[in-house]
DNA sequence: ATTAATATATTTGTATACAACTTAAGATTA
DNA sequence: TAATCTTAAGTTGTATACAAATATATTAAT
């Protein structure tokens, strides 16, 4: 028995796989709103039987992700601008508890990564699909953020919302704004970097709720002009 | 064609079946925590097979009502009084969202129904299981509560934090308490009610919030006395 | 040609047999 | 007696055949 006993089962880790795929191509706009997913081509491409994909399925619907319709199929959810505006106006409100519900400081390890981050910001324009970039990136500070949260269950809200309108990105950023847009994480990071190796928290908490209140801005605007 | 076109498919109707009279049962005791629900039983009881079970297991399991153990078996989570209070903290925190993020203006037929669970409160001592009847009562009031709350995405996050704290009344509350409970939930009803019908809103979620704040001091409380 | 009805094909939901894993009791050995 | 291994029973996870619902293509009637 010299094998490490793993906490996680085989079992949860296949789900963990498939789920993460999945969502990850969801919100990376891999699978446009509105794709149908075929358990039995998925099935087919996980080496796996339609059952454990249909539990994978059914979480996604439950959070908002996809829409199954019995004998129909399975279909992406549309981006809904009201609801997208809904979330945001929630999440922003949410970013203040931060400073509140039991923030953690900043390790060595967490500033080293958002300066890789960071440095990933530049050469998005490099990468051959720049706006998919973006939004992975996008994904990828806000988990690292997520990491100074203490309180757990903001924590999972706050991840639950975040995929849920992690699909603006893509969705609605044209692909000459993407730059603009790469400056901004940039600037963000660098910031934000600077506040929390000065466990300067309530700076920081500050600081996020103006991005996502500048993004909601953005949107609001969007919806005005009818993109 | 005579029939109504229901939006609901016969499938989620038995899965909501099944689901909410499962989640009822963990949370108002009726399974203690450790309790093992064996998914044949189950099958068995609601006259299904396990597929559909299952489907609500998983879904429990999320939600952290649920603890899902290969060739083990499903058990009822243990009421862990950190994570108890951990969620009671951010409660507090998103009743104050109440006020802010599109607040709606209470219905007479809300008014009413809150009236007639106002007046359930006086009649809980004469129930056969008052503690029972009690969090039964809770679970009411606060669903009525929220119908208040305008932005689907808080609420949705409201409930399902809710239920992940419901089980703190019958599980800490000596029945001895109950009389005293029902009473300051049939004050804080009648209190509610009276803000309500003035269309006082950012009062009511004073109010509401200082019941939560009430009820987290009495679990910190327990757990110094160490019951 | 258009529309409505019908039949066919496709897809998700359910039931069920079997595989993989866990637990606990019993046998075995020191 | 105590500890350890083995075995068997019981449970959840997976694969698969079939049922139910939906969408599509075909056909017939106007």
């Amino acid at each position: 028995m010299t094998e490490i006993m793993s906490t996680i089962s085989e079992a949860e880790q296949r789900f963990q796989w498939i789920y993460q795929a999945l969502r990850s191509r969801i919100v990376l706009l891999d699978y446009e709103p509105g794709t149908r997913l075929s358990e039995e081509q998925l099935a087919e491409e996980f080496k796996v039987s339609r059952t454990p994909i249909r539990r994978v399925l059914n979480r996604l619907e439950v959070e908002g992700l996809l829409e199954i319709r019995r004998g129909a199929g399975n279909f992406v959810t549309e981006v809904s601008m009201p609801e997208l505006l809904e979330v945001f106006e929630l999440r922003m409100e949410l970013v203040r508890l931060m400073d509140v519900l039991a923030p953690k400081a900043a390790t060595q390890d967490l500033l080293k990564r958002l300066q890789v981050l960071q440095n990933a910001c530049l050469e998005i324009a490099d990468d051959p699909k720049p706006k998919r970039r973006f939004a992975e990136l996008n994904v990828e500070v806000f988990l690292s953020f997520m990491e100074l949260v203490g309180n757990q269950a903001l924590r999972e809200v706050q991840e639950q919302l975040f995929y849920r309108t992690a699909r603006m990105w893509p969705y609605l950023l044209a692909e000459e704004q993407v730059a603009h847009e790469a400056k901004l994480l940039h600037a963000e990071i660098s910031e934000a970097v600077r506040l929390l190796a000065n466990n300067h928290y309530p700076s920081f908490g500050h600081l996020y709720r103006c991005h996502l209140a500048m993004a909601s801005q953005r949107l609001a605007m969007m919806q005005t002009t009818g993109v």
